[in-house]
DNA sequence: CGGAATCCCAAAAGATACTG
DNA sequence: CAGTATCTTTTGGGATTCCG
């Protein structure tokens, strides 16, 4: 079977139920292309400027190529990121940062703000204990 | 060896690169919260009032109890729902989102705009092309 | 260098059965 | 009714190897 390259944007929200509401599929979309233990580091590491593959793999500590390769292909496919050959030898290939990546700041703001007080909330309410 | 209850939110973050910023791990907290495939459903309804253990497993279709059970603890541990217990016979357990977990509808809110724009836009740029 | 192919492991989720 | 126990399936991620 074939693997699913479009990170599940291109399908159809099967809602059994009424509690699948239409916002509930925004947030779930939203929260999907933010998923995964690599997205918001690599994210973050491109933004400090275009880099290569084994840039990128330097960069994060461990990855390994194989994730390396699927993370970033899931970036660009949400036109997060952009791809660059040259044709050099040893090969040249950059990513970088799309400007549409750049809608994404408002809602990871957010996201920062308020789990940095839901992290302190929750340690504190259960030190009370 | 004990289950681990705290939802991750107890623990170190181990930061191996540089990519791994504070900014991140507040995300990442906020992420986590939200994450599995149930917790927006079961969020949502709640919101419509206090629930039964099975009549949420009606109202989401086909969660199974095991799933369901967990999800809750999870929602409690983090203080978005409350758990009330009256001994009648049959027991009656009930349900109920608690203040905090209105703390959420700001981001909430900016996930689902976001994520409804980012589907549109996915979605149109794959039928240009 | 920039990957793809293959194999492997752990965590998440589901099916089914059972209990106080 | 409100769960727990056990088992199997699915998924995400990692290790290793190899190729153009």
């Amino acid at each position: 079977m074939e693997k699913d390259l479009t990170n599940g944007l291109g399908e159809d929200h099967p809602c059994a139920s009424n509690a699948c509401t239409e916002g509930v599929n925004g947030i779930r979309d939203a929260l999907y292309v933010l998923n995964g233990k690599w997205k918001l580091p690599l994210l973050f590491a491109l933004t400090q400027g275009p880099a290569r593959f084994k840039d990128i793999q330097r960069a994060l500590g461990d990855i390994t190529p194989k994730i390396l390769s699927k993370e970033l292909k899931e970036l660009e496919l949400n036109e997060f990121v952009v791809r660059s050959v040259f044709p050099t030898v040893p090969p040249t290939v950059t990513y970088e940062v799309t400007d549409y990546s750049r809608s994404l700041q408002q809602v990871l703001h957010e996201l920062k703000v308020w789990g940095i007080n839901h992290r302190q909330r929750i340690v504190a309410s259960r030190k009370s204990k």
